[in-house]
DNA sequence: AGAAAAAATGTAAGCGTTTACAGAGTGAGG
DNA sequence: CCTCACTCTGTAAACGCTTACATTTTTTCT
């Protein structure tokens, strides 16, 4: 069933059906009525590739994240598609691991779906080998990048990050104004925001007149176990009375920590996550957790992409060319609960 | 940048360009070298709707779910993506929401994709009047239908579904062999696997002898806070010792809900939950709870769907006709952790 | 060396749309 | 009644690929 089919069954011209399909004002009303009858007997959906290649767009977005499967990318992954899908857009997801040559391969692959722009979800897209970013560049040339959580300087790539240093910053400041005077970091993965979230221990540490040679940062492995175990050496060599950990992932790690040695929460110990996600309202007992505001974040990914791909038109019908600033920051805000003193 | 352009570049025809983009075997391996080093300079990636017409394929499978965010879901559609491009298809992730009307839009919108097949992840696409599963009948007509956790009996229409009853009942039997008599089962969602999981509690209480009209069967809100109070009105009529809930998510609503009343786990109530997800491993104390087996279930549908797709050829090179059963169990199995006292 | 078979290559016709442009129909104004 | 302007409709050429079929080149066999 296609253009062609309608077009002879309700006796009127293709170029009259597509008309109608894509509602045009020049039909009358005579021809639209003929089409939408055939159209709502036959049960017709015009094929989007064609559509496609006629036109050279697809609506279509292309979604990379590492892994959907964790808490807060399936979040994001959730609000893109669905604000996208209300623009008229669809996505197409790839999850990527972490590897990068996986990564260079799904973007070449969105590439050839034509894909009207990218999306790179996390902050697992900023390589360390600034060459190994070249493949965005470049692809940046032909579609706008959005990246969330993630920072490149290059020409048509847009970036919607979390404030990650203030909010660990703050998170830093607050247990140490509720007494904790031996706090350690947990991180897991070295990554654009990992980055931002150590400057704000720094920065906290150093406001509150602490040596930074004096601070404890410790990477672990991703996992509730991973982080337990990891803690618990470190306090064998040292006790701590606090934790900030990069993920709730970490901070449930940090709780099982706490349970099993048997140390109290927060009397003895206090918490602080980072994302506020499911899982830290999950723990028991429920994490305080900087808030990175996904849904924020995402909102304006949109909403930028939007603005970037049908960019308002002047009198003329020529686009107007939008000025879209590169970096934007989505406070963070602290959800105080019961893991801390504050 | 086009097959034309490198075609020219290459000073051979676009027939076989097209050829060595494919890898078709019968290329010298002159021009194959020919174009390939073309290829590398210029960087052309084949467009993959001019593609798709061409061949009446895109390679290209359209997942529908209700709400990526949940934990259960993002797994599911984690490993669906994941194996699916491991065979050289692409996916289209349509979030659809719980409402009937977008459910059935967002199908409309795959097919309008082209997509080769569709996979309905969840157990939400299973309307309770069946004339609403219409869509998906006629749908299925055009393309195969892969339902993950749902069953509708419809040509070309497939399940992979848990064995909810099983995982259920044997979780009840459990419990009553380690001393519980009076479970509470709360659930939050009527749906395919919502009703089997009924017909496990049911089931179990018959072998354990237990008369039906005594079982306590409750729906609540699937939010954590949601299930806790329910459970907190449901203990003020009535005390009952352990807990069975349809979802990790419920479950760890269940354990609020101990700790807010006081009670100790597994001393006082057991709680058995269903799904294993990560929430189930983060709760303190952890959750036991059925693994439903998911990533099983969804290499099942991938490898399912890549017969159907693919269907090995006969001599002639014919499609040899594939038999697939409509329906494949996947076993539960009980992951005990320590919510409960076996 | 020549014929036949096999392999490699090229030509051209689709695939289902969109859209510029041309053409037909309608109504108003002179 | 003719012309002009306007609205509506149709024709045909893209869009970038795949692939059946025809043609050319190479290899094999006698």
């Amino acid at each position: 069933m296609n253009i062609y089919d309608i077009s002879k069954a309700a006796g009127v011209s293709i170029a009259s059906v597509s008309r109608v399909i894509n509602g045009a004002d020049n039909v009358s009303e005579k021809t639209r009525k003929k089409v939408m009858d055939v159209i709502d007997e036959y049960g017709y959906t015009p094929n989007a590739y064609a559509r496609g290649l006629g036109r050279g767009s697809m609506k279509t977005i292309g979604i990379m994240c590492s892994d959907s499967s964790d808490i807060y990318l399936a979040n994001a992954i959730y609000y893109l598609e669905t604000e996208l899908r209300k623009n008229g857009y669809n996505c197409i997801l790839c999850c990527t691991g972490y590897d990068y040559e996986n990564k260079k391969a799904s973007f070449e692959l969105l590439k050839s779906r034509q894909v009207d722009a990218f999306i790179l979800a996390g902050s697992k897209y900023v390589e360390k080998d600034s060459k190994d970013n070249q493949y965005i560049i470049d692809g940046a040339k032909e579609h706008p990048v959005m990246m969330l959580n993630g920072y490149i300087d290059a020409d048509n790539v847009y970036s919607v990050v979390c404030d990650d240093k203030g909010g660990i910053k703050d998170a830093f400041i607050k247990l140490y104004e509720s007494g904790a005077r031996k706090t350690i970091y947990v991180y897991s993965s070295d990554s654009y925001s990992g980055s931002k979230k150590i400057e704000g221990i720094k920065e906290g540490a150093r406001e509150c007149g602490i040596p930074e040679n004096s601070l404890r940062i410790v990477k672990g492995e991703k996992t509730f176990n991973g982080i337990a175990e990891l803690l618990e050496k470190e306090y064998e060599k040292k006790p701590f009375d606090s934790v900030i950990t990069s993920s709730d992932t970490s901070g449930i790690g940090a709780l099982k920590f706490a349970v099993r040695r048997g140390l109290r929460v927060p009397e003895d110990i206090q918490i602080v996550s980072f994302n506020n996600s499911k899982l830290a309202s999950a723990a028991n007992p429920e994490l305080t957790s900087v808030d990175a505001r996904l849904e924020e974040s995402c909102s304006r990914v949109c909403k930028l992409l939007m603005k970037l791909l049908n960019p308002p038109l002047d009198e003329e019908g020529n686009p107007k060319p939008v000025s879209i600033s590169k970096k934007t920051k989505v406070k963070s805000k602290l959800v105080t609960r019961e893991t801390t003193r504050f």
